[in-house]
DNA sequence: TTTGATTTATGAACAATGTTCAATAAGTGT
DNA sequence: ACACTTATTGAACATTGTTCATAAATCAAA
């Protein structure tokens, strides 16, 4: 095993310890030497692999983003009309919230140490994954040009977003599973329906 | 000054250095030496005082809670009907998330130490808080029982701070202020008609 | 006022934890 | 084999929340 073989191991050893805390644990209690020992590596070899705890996070982030990206891929059929869509979107959205729910929170919830920057490469992984999430959405006002379709969807998904994260919130008292289902479903139906009414 | 002043005294000054301290930086770099100094306190007289960080920052998010629901309170006029009323709300809302971004954000990113149990007070003055804000509305579906209603309503204020929140993160390209008015007046115009149009 | 009890103030000390670094080992190309 | 580059290691450092023994202040009763 040459040298790039067992750097690549390393960093994939280590991404799969913070990655399994993670989705245990949630981000809190995440310990640099916990890792390192998880990965069976010292902690010195942690930061050889790694920037900075951020960086791993980061790293560990970004593979949510694809499995996220994956799951609405497979939740929402192709050829239906975008209406229908968009509740079919809610409710894989809300699936994935609801379990796998350390791994959704830690993309929301994970905050920069000091006030550095999120990494260009970060934001553009966000960015993807958003356009992939509501790319079958484009059409549902095929009146409005691109960039009027794009505020209009990503405000969309920012209301189903917000539904779902309060839910979830332990400030909030939440309401049980199924209830939030049928909330989400109304409330699609209804915006839905104020939209094509429109005229 | 008898003990008592003096302790209510410390308690204001403590609880002043770090709402300063949040509304200047956010929850980043709140740090317990810092805030005593500033109050004028040693660091064992803080702990006196507080039990802990966490009791602290909860008592400086109660005081932002009082000045949100003012804020509310005072950006919403009386008999207008519900509709035109949900409008207004959202716009109020999000003023006071866009000019005073710390102290909101401090609301919904603060999060317990290990996974200590938020108090029941505090999530108490979060849902008073809450039926504060909301109250004006639970009219707008005058055929729902109340607790269909509060629901309804719940979903609402959701999503209208979904789409506050997720404009306002860095993780997010934003888009500018006076276009994302225009998004929510929009959404709330349109969730509105689908809702009347309900039957 | 004196006195004993109660409360508060203080900062040194402790523990936890992210990060660095000098020394050592391992790998690579010639 | 040798020089050079890269990786590993864990001790050491810095930061920071929290505790605690001790000293000072406050209080209530005699």
């Amino acid at each position: 095993m040459n040298r790039d073989e067992k750097r690549g191991l390393l960093q994939a050893n280590i991404l799969n310890a913070a990655f399994s805390h993670i989705e245990a644990n949630g981000l809190k209690g995440l310990r640099a030497r916990d890792i390192a020992s998880e990965a069976g590596c010292s902690l010195g070899s942690l930061y050889n692999a790694y920037k900075d705890l951020d960086d791993l996070i980061l790293h560990v982030n970004s593979q949510i983003l694809t499995q996220l990206s994956q799951a609405i891929g497979q939740g929402s059929e192709e050829g239906i009309p975008p209406k229908v869509m968009l509740g079919q979107l809610a409710q894989t959205y809300l699936s994935f919230a609801y379990e796998n729910y350390n791994l959704w929170s830690s993309l929301f919830t994970h905050e920069m140490q000091d006030s550095a920057p999120i990494p260009d490469w970060y934001v553009e992984k966000t960015n993807a994954t958003f356009l992939t999430v509501i790319a079958p959405l484009m059409k549902l006002r095929p009146d409005l040009d691109e960039a009027e379709a794009f505020i209009l969807v990503r405000t969309l998904f920012s209301a189903v977003h917000g539904i779902i994260t309060i839910n979830l919130q332990e400030r909030f008292i939440a309401i049980p599973r199924d209830m939030l289902e049928i909330q989400l479903d109304q409330f699609v139906a209804t915006y839905v329906k104020g939209l094509t009414e429109e005229e």
